[in-house]
DNA sequence: CAAGTGATTAGCT
DNA sequence: GCTAATCACTTGT
């Protein structure tokens, strides 16, 4: 299992570095296969004075995770490289515990949409307010991978500052990679 | 393409 | 204290 010193790097190596990784949570789980880094740039939450920016800020190897647009949650994975960070978990390839994950969803989805894109993500694997701030390891944790990925590079998705930075990874050919807009 | 949804935050008073 | 703006998304038309 990834342990806290994995985290205690650059967000960006970390982001690279999570993709074919085994996200878990009780008994479901998957591979991860898409990621965005985020650090001290204009699209960071690391800007926000409260206890948001404050986990980014502060913390490494923890779960950040935020609602947005007052229905979904995105999980993130802190990380510290003598500076703010953390790594948005966008899309994981389901592994285990696909029944689970198809009772948690709006509606019924094919196997590799379940959690593609970070809204859907945490609803299929049960993740929401209450693991924010939450060590890795304690429920949700991650499994190294074995081997290395191919992986591509673009901007990062739905933000509107910091589009010139290429701090968003992905498996290529994955179907559960989010489409690109 | 537009709506839906609510917590968080900054910027006032 | 209060208010308004913002928001790392998904779904259905």
């Amino acid at each position: 299992m990834l342990d806290e010193a994995f985290f205690r790097r650059d967000a960006v190596a970390v982001a690279q570095d999570l993709l074919g990784c085994v996200l878990l949570h009780g008994d479901v789980g998957g591979i991860i296969v898409e990621t965005e880094a985020y650090r001290d740039d204009p699209a960071s939450h690391a800007v926000l004075r409260g206890p948001r920016g404050r986990l980014m800020r502060e913390t490494y190897g923890r779960l950040y995770v935020y609602l947005i647009y007052g229905m979904h949650y995105c999980l993130n994975f802190t990380t510290d490289a003598g500076g703010p960070g953390a790594v948005l978990i966008r899309a994981v390839a389901p592994t285990h515990g696909l029944d689970r994950m198809q009772a948690r969803v709006l509606r019924p989805l094919p196997p590799h949409e379940l959690a593609r894109g970070p809204g859907r993500l945490c609803r299929a694997f049960g993740i929401g307010r209450e693991h924010n701030g939450d060590r890795v390891g304690d429920r949700v944790s991650v499994l190294p991978r074995q081997g290395r990925p191919a992986i591509a590079t673009s901007p990062r998705i739905g933000i509107t500052k910091g589009r010139d930075l290429l701090w968003r990874f992905y498996i290529p050919d994955e179907p559960s990679v989010s489409r690109f807009r």
